[in-house]
DNA sequence: CGGTGTCTTGATTCTCATCAATTACTGTGG
DNA sequence: CCACAGTAATTGATGAGAATCAAGACACCG
């Protein structure tokens, strides 16, 4: 990782928590406290396990933040992008984090260790005030989705999964905006690589999914959401 | 139910966010304009779609928190007891509840509506600090369980929720201090109550269970968490 | 052109959800 | 105090779905 300086002031990402109160005193104060990183793709940048060192903001590029086991599974438990916030949950008490992230793509990271971010927002409870609530949120979804995964069929999963990537990165020229191997989609999805192909290979089929390498699109959103039963409803996050 | 009032300076729960910051001035102010409920047993006290009336702490008492489907399957997200907390998720951005809660004994609440919790964390900021905390804490739970549990064998799922239901309630004289119903068990672990049954009765006979009516008991906290794969690790919350 | 890794498909085995039937438990009214 | 009804708990049988294994197709790269 190199360090660089991307200024918070000549950012666009608009649904930056940070950006959202750049204008008070007590925020701009520690702007100049911040790390900024280049992350190539592929690049892990926070190890499980490893001590906390605060939160990332990513200024551009995409990650995915997964957890493995001992026997090699991993999981992904988020994908993120521009303006999101990764590393939020080794937080507070924490003092290694519980989860894995690697960049999708060329990233660039903003990080605030711990110390300075709980300065910063004690100085500013009204970003103090945004940090909860977007706690608070991410918990609604989590737990949203969260139980009822355990009862989907595979095809649920893999609809829910691509619907869900399909939200994050949006679609050009008719395909999703992010090439991922079908092991992510499968470690994403939690199942197998092996039913990820069965499920997709059954969609395009059925003309509910289209492909070009390894590109995939979704033509008709609406039909393709309309796969799931209304017991493993779709929630955006 | 029935509005008394149980005054939160007489109140032992020393895990509540509110007693934890009682002696600021900022919070007593809004102490008085807290209701008190009494909630018998089996009664349910918020409704999933129901317009958000604020947050509740459990006085004494236990509750289940859950969701139930078009096809009226139910889901239990979460148990919650004395001194914690059950509403939190309509708090902030949303105007109706998107879970229910039911008293599972005689319940006492205590209600603070949204606006007077937002207008006191205001006031006191370390308290705001706090339930941020918390809120990130839930999170932290949540993810943790989360996605894996859709990879559990049933008999992990059961395994896994009767570990949470004793660590939530405690066992007293070698009994799990909380009578559920096989459904419950089962709405809770993810799973249907006749799967519950089958697993409970194989560990039974295993001797890593033992049971006194509808008490179920866990002689070996430690023997019965080895049951769990390394991949489906417990995490209290 | 071999080698490596991902992708894809088929076949087999096993688990689990579901249904059905039986037994235990609980409360209510006569 | 008992008979009864309704609910919860338990066990068995069966079919659908999914995990797993194995092998072939394909692309990419030196």
């Amino acid at each position: 990782m190199q360090a660089n300086n991307y200024g918070c002031l000549t950012c666009d990402n608009t649904n930056c928590l940070i950006k959202k109160h750049i204008d008070k005193e007590a925020v701009q104060e520690y702007l100049g406290r911040k790390n900024t990183f280049n992350c190539n793709q592929g690049q892990q940048f926070i190890l499980e396990g490893a001590p906390v060192n605060g939160l990332y903001f990513i200024y551009s590029g995409a990650v995915k933040v997964y957890r493995q086991t001992a026997t090699k599974e991993s999981q992904i438990i988020r994908f993120s992008r521009n303006g999101e916030i990764v590393g939020h949950r080794g937080f507070g008490t924490n003092y290694v984090y519980d989860i894995s992230a690697a960049a999708l793509s060329d990233t660039i990271l903003c990080n605030f260790t711990s110390d300075v971010l709980i300065e910063m927002l004690h100085k500013a409870p009204e970003l103090m005030f945004d940090f909860m609530l977007f706690y608070a949120d991410q918990l609604q979804k989590s737990e949203a989705n969260a139980k009822r995964f355990g009862q989907m069929t595979v095809r649920e999963k893999v609809i829910n999964g691509l619907l869900f990537i399909e939200s994050k990165f949006g679609q050009k020229d008719g395909y999703i905006n992010m090439i991922l191997s079908r092991r992510d989609i499968a470690d994403f999805a939690g199942t197998s690589a092996d039913q990820v192909i069965r499920v997709i290979s059954a969609l395009k089929k059925e003309g509910l999914l289209i492909a070009k390498g390894k590109k995939l699109g979704i033509p008709d959103l609406q039909i393709f959401a309309e796969q799931l039963q209304e017991r493993s409803y779709f929630l955006e996050g």
